[in-house]
DNA sequence: ATCTTGCTGCGAGCAGTTCGCAACAAGGAA
DNA sequence: TTCCTTGTTGCGAACTGCTCGCAGCAAGAT
C-alpha cells in the first residue's frame, strides 16, 4: 500500500517525506474512516495542516475519499476500503456503511433522467439509527 | 405564513421581533433556498447571528429545514416548499431540485434492511450536472 | 556530493457559525 | 394604559474546520 502509493507519487514528480508516508501507513493500518484532526493526533510531529495537505493530494491520485457527516470534521478512508455508503446518526453519532449498491438505482435514474452523474459518497446521509429512532 | 408562524411562536412561550418577523417574510417571499448570510444581506438592520438564531427557531418548530450543498455554506427554505432533494454540481456550483419520490426506494430500503430513518434531504448529493460532465 | 525543488512545521488567516453580554422590547398582568 | 418579566436583538469575540504563506529542510535526480 505505501510502496505502491508512493511509487505512484514518485511518477507524477512528487516526493514521499515523512508527513506523507506516516498519514498514508495511517490510513491503512485503519480499519474505518478517520479525521484529519485525529490522523494527526495519532502521528506526533505531524502538524494538521500536513496532514490536509498530504490528504489533498493522496485525494487527486484517487487514493483516498472524504465524506461529510452531519456538522463536523470531513471523515478520510483509503478509496480501496470498498465504496461502502455511509450513514450517519443525527442523535447518537454513530456511523454506519452500507453497501453502495443500495444507491445504484437511484444514481441511474438520475442519471438518465437528470443528466446528474452523482459523485459517489462525498456526503453521509443523517437520520436515524435503530436504537435512536424515538428520541426526543 | 407569517402569521400562522408567528401564532405558533407565542404559543410556545417566545416572542415575535423585529428581526424574526423579518426572516420569516424573507423566506416566504423567497422561490428558493438562501443562505443565512444572504437573507442577512437583504434585511439591513437584521444581524446575521439575530438570522442564524431565528433560523435555529424556526427548525426545531418543523417550519424551516436546511440543506449542506458541498462545502459552503448551509443553504435554508421553508419545510413546505415542498421536499424536493437537492443536487448541486461541483464544477459549476449549479443547484438542482428533483423530486423525492426518486429517493423513496432507497429509504424504504434503508429503513427495512437497515433500520435507518434517513432525515429528508439535510444533504445535497454532488456530483456533475449535464452541462459539466467531462470537464477537469 | 550536489543541487533543485517539493515537503514540512508553524502560525496566521479565513469562512461559516455560535456564544456572551448588555440594552431593548414583546406581550401578559394589573 | 402602565408595569414588569423575560425572551430577543445587535454587537463583537470566540470557535471549528480547514487553507495559506513562509522559511528551513530534505528527497531524490544527476
Amino acid at each position: 500500500m505505501l510502496e505502491q502509493t508512493a511509487a505512484q507519487l514518485r511518477a507524477e514528480g512528487r516526493r514521499v517525506g515523512a508527513a506523507r508516508r506516516q498519514v498514508i501507513e495511517a490510513l491503512a493500518d485503519r480499519a474505518c474512516a478517520v479525521t484529519a484532526e485525529g490522523l494527526a493526533a495519532g502521528l506526533p510531529g505531524v502538524h494538521v495542516s500536513s496532514v490536509y495537505r498530504t490528504l489533498a493530494v493522496l485525494e487527486d491520485l484517487g487514493a483516498v475519499r472524504h465524506v461529510h457527516l452531519g456538522h463536523g470534521p470531513a471523515l478520510w478512508e483509503l478509496t480501496h476500503a470498498g465504496d461502502g455508503r455511509h450513514l450517519v446518526c443525527e442523535h447518537c453519532g454513530r456511523h454506519l456503511v452500507v453497501p453502495a449498491d443500495l444507491f445504484a438505482d437511484l444514481e441511474r435514474r438520475l442519471a438518465d433522467e437528470h443528466g446528474f452523474v452523482v459523485d459517489r459518497g462525498h456526503f453521509a446521509l443523517t437520520g436515524r439509527c435503530t436504537a435512536c429512532h424515538d428520541e426526543p
